[in-house]
DNA sequence: CAGTGGTCTAGACCACGAC
DNA sequence: TCGTGGTCTAGACCACTGT
């Protein structure tokens, strides 16, 4: 049954049958949502223990190829529906759509948008906060942290940092800033917004950050550092963003002068 | 020894194990090139097997927080050096230095830059590929890949696609382009370069992908897929990069209207 | 209840690095 | 040679899902 196994001691045992299962999946002979054999069925298969079996699928799921269901199975993982961000996200034509960016965006998906407001507050700024925002370590900002659901599921965690002196008293300080989101009320109190800048980067996430996230086994988190600048250069807002790395694409221009 | 375990069966040891070890790393107690006591010294620490320990270190492990040496010991990760992309990188005033984008950017930084061309040939266009230069599957396209080095470390694995009526008989055909790189050689064949897209995102590899790209466990990459377009939006050339995801920031600037 | 995956143990042997 | 991590086994018991 295992002609397919070399028991030699060139290649680990789970790494081969590893190899054999995943090639099954990317060949597409076992489809996204097909059940892999249960782990007896491959332990005798493969003439392998159920530990060796267990560390080959363990392969597997960190490579995002497969969803395991207590009591139920191993499944050939779907692959979740793609959001796109693209790079006339934040165009103001949009902004005085007088919707924020996110919720017209999930409503022309035919989802339900929702947003979770878990903090809304005055805090020190950090010093990357700080230094991105050109002001002192420790001065006071914003903070406003939230979660973006579609359809009951989280979509992103948006840490966002403000500078007191630009937004005390105003909407912005209230969890729900009002139609257009916090750009719009930014515009009003005189701070037209000129650019964005974004700082990609890419990581495994923390297990609290899986967690907040609904993150399966296997999922990096796309890390957006994005910082707004108004007609004077003057940085008015940075927004840290973490996302599930397989829900998006994230779409730029660069010109070539 | 173990006050910090609770064997009631609530949450698994080997979580309770990486948990406090994590802690030692991001709090700090524990500092990039530390080494973490042997797996016999954890598992008497804690009361557990060796099993136990090793399945809690390999959590740690696949968050990207430690690196294992056989025969030497296990380590808190220290981060590499970070290469940041700039949105101007396709600028054509660097182009017009001579160079390459890359071998100007790695020099700058005072590293030993080396390019691998894997391949240079003349293939069928996929489907990808052809959706995006906007020709039909199949027609024949240039395929150029190529690996790229710091001091001896790959930085990135590229791959480009060039419709084929544009670049034959052309230096781009050749392994070595010359001065400027392929986007040079473009534009003196008439197609100056409008404006680039990038469509970014971020997985984890495929097992043949890490070995090319030299990554250590837990690493994600960063897909990005960009495409260069002439003076008459005509797509000239498609790049598939895969990046190891630890090693770059990727800068872009979005304008506000 | 039977069948699935999840946790944990104890022990054996191997491969690599430092001394 | 010794200490490190890497592989593999066999078996026990638990937790969850279905019938």
């Amino acid at each position: 049954m295992s002609e397919s196994i070399d028991r030699t001691g060139g290649r680990p045992v789970y790494l081969q049958i590893a190899e054999e299962l995943r090639q099954s999946i990317v060949g597409g002979s076992l489809k996204p949502g097909a059940p892999l054999p249960p782990e007896p069925e491959l332990a005798s298969h493969y003439l392998a223990s159920r530990g060796t079996v267990r560390h080959a699928i363990s392969v597997l799921k960190l490579e995002g190829l497969i969803d395991i269901e207590q009591g139920r199975g191993m499944f050939v993982r779907r692959r979740p529906p793609v959001r796109r961000l693209g790079h006339d996200r934040f165009a103001r034509s949009h902004r005085e759509a007088g919707k924020a960016a996110f919720i017209a965006e999930v409503e022309a998906e035919g989802r339900k948008p929702d947003v979770e407001v878990l903090e809304v507050a005055p805090a020190p700024a950090p010093s990357e906060v700080a230094e991105r925002l050109r002001i002192r370590t420790g001065t006071r900002v914003l903070v406003r942290r939230r979660r973006y659901f579609a359809d009951g599921q989280v979509l992103e965690l948006a840490t966002s940092y403000l500078p007191w002196k630009f937004v005390k008293g105003s909407p912005i300080c209230e969890p729900n800033p009002g139609p257009g989101g916090v750009y719009a009320r930014l515009e009003e109190l005189g701070h037209r917004l000129k650019e964005f800048t974004e700082d990609v980067s890419a990581r495994m996430p923390l297990p609290e950050e899986a967690r907040m996230l609904q993150l399966r086994a296997g999922v990096p988190v796309l890390h957006l550092v994005r910082t707004a600048f108004d007609e004077d250069d003057v940085p008015v807002e940075m927004c840290d963003t973490l996302m599930a790395a397989d829900s998006y694409v994230l779409n730029y221009r660069l010109p070539a002068d």
